[in-house]
DNA sequence: CCTTGACCTAAAGTGTACTTCAGAAACTAG
DNA sequence: CTAGTTTCTGAAGTACACTTTAGGTCAAGG
């Protein structure tokens, strides 16, 4: 294992390394890599051979998917890395700032929805039109193919029974 | 309009009707249907009518899809309602009590895990193994079916280098 | 009565994030 | 060198939350 290792280092690490120091399955590592997440390049054999800064590349998709980011979002900010050097503590730090304020963000939307929550589940306004949880804010569940449309149309007739 | 208005009222909301008044395509609320978060009754001829107060139920599903809720924890929320008698604010108010429990837990461990951001970017252990973002709360990202087995092998040999 | 629009069902398609499978080539240990 | 493990590719499968399509029925206005 210790000369194993001496190996991969001088070698680039092989994809089932990764998924070791991972913890990612080594199908979620290609699938990475065809979304254009990480860069592989090939041995003569035509295996993929990653650098030791994939190990942090991978890790730092894990993270951002735990806060609910999108691959699509989590690929735009790492195009932010530098494409010639490894990257460097600071540049890591650089794009975790960027997820850092979405992040504030999104927790800030979500309390003002849960404050207005209470306000609003026991109220004739669920019905819909004017209410506040529905005009507003980004949804926690912003992805997505509904019909978003989501109000605008003509006003209730009647007073909000409880119904 | 306002004749129908009242034809409809005699004889339940029809499923257009309804989607105009929740903003929900159509398609939408035959799948809710068919995943049990409504149940309309046929007409002679076979056609769906709604009750006035399944406009707050969809709206209720609305809100909380806003949040994040999946449909399996909605119905299960929703199962809670009276079965014979119309639900009524209390009801409605007892459950969003509860999603608002599981979403103030929600957004509290999104800030601790937004507060562990900041100290673990940075440093080595963004490489793994230890590292707190990594064995700790539940992520935002619950649902799925990843490889889920996130870490609890060997710890690193090496120092975490600038990679 | 007839046309038009709303509605019906079942099946297939969409997007996200992956996994599983099959068959073949590469690599590693003994 | 051989056996066993890894890796390779492309295609298909999975779960969630719906939408779209196709082909047919129902209902309301002129």
């Amino acid at each position: 294992m210790t000369q194993n290792n001496r190996l991969r280092l001088r070698s680039g690490l092989s994809i089932g390394a990764l998924a070791e120091r991972t913890g990612l399955a080594v199908s979620a590592i290609r699938f990475y890599e065809s979304e254009g997440l990480v860069h592989p390049w090939r041995n003569a054999g035509g295996q993929r051979r990653f650098e030791r800064s994939d190990i942090r590349r991978l890790s730092f998709v894990m993270i951002a998917q735990k806060f609910g980011f999108s691959i699509a979002r989590i690929r735009e900010v790492m195009q932010r890395l530098p494409d010639r050097r490894t990257p460097n503590a600071a540049d890591w730090r650089q794009i975790s700032e960027e997820f850092r304020e979405e992040l504030d963000s999104r927790i800030a939307a979500l309390e003002r929805m849960r404050d207005k929550l209470d306000g609003c589940i026991g109220c004739g306004c669920l019905s819909m039109k004017a209410c506040a949880l529905y005009n507003d804010e980004d949804k926690a569940h912003e992805k997505g193919n509904g019909p978003r449309y989501l109000l605008g149309d003509e006003v209730a007739t009647r007073p909000p029974a409880q119904d």
